[in-house]
Order: structure tokens, then C-alpha cells, then sequence
DNA sequence: GTGAAAGCGCTAACAA
DNA sequence: TTGTTAGCGCTTTCAC
């Protein structure tokens, strides 16, 4: 026995007690007296025990352990969003698993190996809309949307405020004097791409300046989308005034296709972004942009359903984030 | 019972067997007749039963669960390692647990969670010399160090050829003709800094081309403190003709100061950078750069634990990876 | 306040 | 080939 691990009987024989209240001891009951609680926690000591995981998973049905699922873990975006959630989670004595999935089957494996075999007690799920996935998991399995609304239907979530940022970019390029405003979405299979469009039609709505349809662009996010956005509309013939870029990588394509084209930013281009990623400020020029906290968006997304797990009160169960402009050199100084 | 999860118990009852041979069918036993195979899946199948992945580790005293603990996750080397291993390791059928700690207390309470009780049966350290942290691991447990090499020890480790790419980068530099070359490293408490550096003075060497020390300039892998490294050398006077930044970041930093300069990339002032991050196609001017394949790194480090684990033979067990040089037009076109 | 007994859902060892 | 018996290390009753 003394050369494999020490378990709760090894304490409790070297203690003088029953392996039960050396259980006690280590869940902090209150029923122990203090000195038997201190012959415990020395023998504890002296055998070096710790409480097996797994062994206590098993006796309470419940692994504290959490997953998150990602179309993937690389994109600045979701790794911030699993940071902040994995810091929340640890702070509540959860651990956290997680995953990407990029496809609709590998979605699917991953919910029967984590889900189906009860190896976590809840699920965020970023970007849950991009093929029905969602419907694979049971109804009843603790669940949080992130990036995402829940579309009316009873599953909590958290995202960022997407029609509010959008209508505060809009509103900063309306404000210096922009009227014809292209904008280069993310995939439209997306929620956030198309509350964004929304709020931007509307900041436009509200100014009085009609929408142009031909200044649309559908990216995929990437900076080699919003290289292609710029050009396209110059081939049409149709070079707007500023930019709204869903995301500040696209923003960076067309930052790029600027200088390609000879187009001075922000003189003869105004551009703008949404995220605020590390090397924003870094770009040629520093890109004006909608800094969202995304460890924030983890953090409230973990705390929901920890919460949910906890049979607490969740006061409201939809939370939709800020963001905050921040005004660097790819958009004018007001005049 | 019917209300909660079958268990194999109840599947057992309804196909008529014992439990025993229900376990043997869901491992795959060839111990099992066609015919009761048959009607135990039946019943699997007409129960929903799924196997319990908690109770499965606690009889088998494994959790078929890995660890992976990174200074942070949302760095795009290591986000990028996290997910090669990951993969790797689902493909065996293991799960990764991934987690950031970026002081010494941190990582100290993740090893007692995970490795003190029992949570998972390997650990991946990325970047384990940060405080010498690794030292609390203890010497029996199933250990892979990723991104920095085993100093010799018994440890498995995974990395890039780190001299190997500094040398082939400077060497660039050399063959087009750049003698006064300055080079921004990362912290040079990491043995990939170091090692990069070690790569850098030894090409000189073979170039006959003297060091000088006023042209090292110790970064932080951020874009700002590349940014600075140029700024320091102009004002100490000591422009160089080229730069080798030991990552992307720092290179786009250097660009900017370049830029701040008056200088033009690349005819005034070559720039080399390591990683190949996506967005570094995008800078200004494009970046070339030592190309890394950091899911490849992980997908490494997890077949070397998962082989060491399943006590596989492990042919090298230090393992060094190349990297490509990607041409693009922060450095001139041969003359 | 403490202990004894039972059981969480599975696998391993042995017997039949 | 199949079943029986014991655990894995812990928590949860329920007595005392």
C-alpha cells in the first residue's frame, strides 16, 4: 500500500478514524471536532494524500468540468472568448475543456463524446448557428450561446451588442461627414454579420442617408476578404467615401487595397473596424475601431452557466455586451 | 430507474445477460457470440445507453484526458500549438484540457489540480523554463515540453530548430548583401530567444562579418517593443541596413518604426521576421518571414505523449522542426 | 460528532 | 463464451 497513492482509508487509519470523517474533513464539514479535524489534516500531511477527481466525480455524478466548442481555437477572437471563460470557470472550481469543431460531423462527435458520455456538466457553444449544430444537444443539458442570441428560443446567451456597435460606427464615419459608406459584413450565415448590417442600416436610416445596396460586400472575415471588397466595388465603379469593416482583419485588407489603389486613409478613405485585436493599433495607419471585450463575453458566458449548474437566480438570461469606440488615424479628426 | 440514464446493469437485464458482457461488447471484446452481440447493441440501442466516460476512468484508474498549460491562450503560436494537439490527440481518442498561467502561483495551483489529483494522465508544458515551474512536477508523471528543448534532461520535448531557422533567416539577409544587421530578440529568459540569437551570431560568423553587440535589442515578442527596438537603435545613431525581428509582431513593429523613419522597406531598410502569422502577408510592405508549423509542434507533442503513455517505442525523443523561408517584399529581390 | 453500510457505473480476475 | 465476485476512491444515507 505505501507505495501507491494514499487514499481516504490510508488517512483514515493513520488518523484513528472512519474514512467517512476524514471525507468530512476535506469537504469542510462543520461536524468534526477541531481535534480530530487536526489528527486528520496531519495525517493528511504526513501521507501526502489528495483527493482523487475522478473517484469524487463518480460519487457525486458531476465531473466539474465545463466545455467549450469553437469553429476553432486559433482565431483572436474565440481564443480571448475561451480565456476569459476558462478564468471564470477555474475561479469556480471548474475546469475547463476546450474544443473546435469546424464542420458539422466533427460537431457532432464531439457532442456525443462530451455530452452523450457525461464527461461535462455544461456546454458553451461559440457561434452555434453555423449549421443547426445546436439541435444535436439534448434539451435538457445546461447550455450557453456565445456570440450569438438565442433567437427567441429559451437557451441564455452572450454576445456583443451587435446593432448597437454597428450603429456607433456608422454614426462616427456619419459624423465626419461620410455619405457613401460601404459595408463589408462577416458570412451572413452568421447572426452577428447580419445584426451588424442592421444597426448599420439603421444609424444610416436615422442620418437621413439612403442605404446603396451595391456598397455591400459579404467577407468571410478575413484580411483577404477585405482586400477583395475595396477592389470589387472599384471595379464597379463604385469607391465610397468610408469604410465600415465588420472586423478589424477585413478592415486591414481594405487598408491594404487602399494604398493599392492610391487612396490616402483617411483623406480620401476613411476606415473602421470592430474588435480592437492587439495589432490594430499597429496598422498603417492605427485603425479606428469598436473594441469589444471578448475575455468579458467569456467570463459572463462561464458565470451564466455556472450559475445554471447552481440552480442560482440568473437575473437575465440574454446579455448583450458593449462595445467602445476607439478613434485612432483611419478615420478623420473632426473638422 | 427508467426515468434516469440506462446503465449497463439495465442494459444487461433487457438483453438477457450479464453486465460483464455488456461491458464486452462496448469494448469490443471478440469474446462475445455474434447472436448476444446482436442483442445487446439491440438493447443499447433501444435504452440509448451510452457508456459513462467518469465511471470507465475510475475502473481503469486513466481519465483519457491531457493537459496543456500555455502562458496564455490567446497568442496566435501557441492558440496554434493548442489546436494541432488537440487534434492529434482526439484522434487517438484523448481529450485536451487546455489552460493559461502566467505566473509561477498559477501554474503551481493548475499542477495540484490536474496532476496532484489525478485529473489527467499527461501533461504538455508550452514554454516551461518561464520561473523554473516546471520543477514542481512531480519526476514520475507522463511530461512533454513544447516550444523550448529538455537542457539535456530526460524530458521529451518538442520545438522548432530554433539556431537552424535564425541562421537560414540571416543568412537571407546576407545574400543580399546587408552587413550591418540588427537583431530584435524576444526575452532572452527563453531558450528560443537565446537559441534564435545563437543562430544569428553563428551565420555572421560563416559570413566573416563581425557582431556587434549595439545591433541586439531585446523585445518582448510585441509589436510595440519591436516598434522601440528601432527607434533606440536611430537614436543611438546605429541604423542598421537590415532587421532580423525573431517574430512576426516585432517585425510589424519595426515597419512602423520604419515608416515613423522616413525609411523605405525594403530598399533603405530590410526586414525579416519568424512565424509567419496570417495576417503577415498583409503588413506593409508584405512580410517575408520564417514560416513555422506550430500545429504541427503540437500534433508532435501529443504523439509523443500519447506514445509514451501507451509505453510505444518513441524513436527520437527530442524533437527539433524545421522551418521555411517565405519570400516577400520586406527584403529585396536578389540583384 | 462519528461510524457502518451501501452504492456511483464501470472493469478486472477468476470460475464455470 | 459467459457469469460471478470484487473492487476503483469517494459520497451519501442513516444509525448510534
Amino acid at each position: 500500500m505505501s507505495t501507491s497513492r494514499p487514499n481516504i482509508r490510508d488517512v483514515a487509519r493513520l488518523a484513528g478514524v472512519s474514512h467517512q470523517t476524514v471525507s468530512r474533513v476535506i469537504n469542510g464539514s462543520n461536524d468534526v471536532t477541531p481535534e480530530t479535524r487536526d489528527r486528520v489534516e496531519a495525517a493528511i500531511l504526513e501521507l501526502g494524500y489528495r483527493p482523487n477527481a475522478i473517484a469524487r466525480s463518480m460519487a457525486r455524478g458531476q465531473t466539474h468540468t465545463l466545455a467549450c466548442i469553437a469553429p476553432n481555437l486559433t482565431d483572436y477572437t474565440f481564443a480571448s472568448i475561451i480565456e476569459g471563460a476558462e478564468q471564470q470557470a477555474r475561479s469556480q472550481g471548474y475546469f475547463l475543456l476546450s474544443s473546435s469543431a469546424a464542420d458539422a460531423r466533427s460537431f457532432a462527435d464531439l457532442v456525443e463524446e462530451l455530452v452523450g458520455h457525461r464527461r461535462v456538466d455544461g456546454l458553451l457553444i461559440i457561434n452555434p448557428y453555423a449549421d443547426e449544430r445546436y439541435q444535436l444537444i439534448p434539451p435538457d443539458f445546461p447550455l450557453v450561446f456565445v456570440g450569438a442570441h438565442s433567437r427567441g428560443g429559451p437557451i441564455p446567451s452572450v454576445c456583443l451588442d451587435d446593432e448597437a456597435v454597428a450603429r456607433t460606427a456608422t454614426r462616427h464615419l456619419l459624423d465626419r461627414g461620410h455619405r457613401r459608406i460601404a459595408l463589408v459584413t462577416g458570412p451572413l450565415a452568421e447572426d452577428c454579420s447580419v445584426d451588424r448590417r442592421i444597426g448599420f442600416t439603421q444609424a444610416l436610416e436615422a442620418a437621413g442617408v439612403p442605404f446603396d445596396e451595391g456598397l455591400v460586400y459579404e467577407g468571410d472575415w478575413s484580411a483577404t476578404s477585405g482586400h477583395a471588397a475595396l477592389l470589387a466595388l472599384a471595379n464597379r465603379g463604385n469607391l465610397p467615401e468610408a469604410v465600415f469593416a465588420q472586423n478589424d482583419r477585413m478592415a486591414l485588407g481594405v487598408l491594404r487595397a487602399a494604398r493599392d489603389l492610391g487612396l490616402r486613409v483617411p483623406e480620401q478613405l476613411a476606415v473602421i473596424g470592430v474588435d480592437d485585436m492587439p495589432l490594430a493599433s499597429h496598422f498603417d495607419p492605427p485603425l479606428t475601431t469598436m473594441r469589444q471585450d471578448m475575455p468579458g463575453i467569456g467570463r459572463e458566458a462561464a458565470r451564466l452557466l455556472l450559475a445554471h449548474l447552481k440552480n442560482l437566480p440568473v437575473p437575465q438570461t440574454n446579455l448583450k455586451l458593449p462595445a467602445e469606440l476607439v478613434i485612432r488615424q483611419s478615420t478623420r479628426k473632426i473638422s
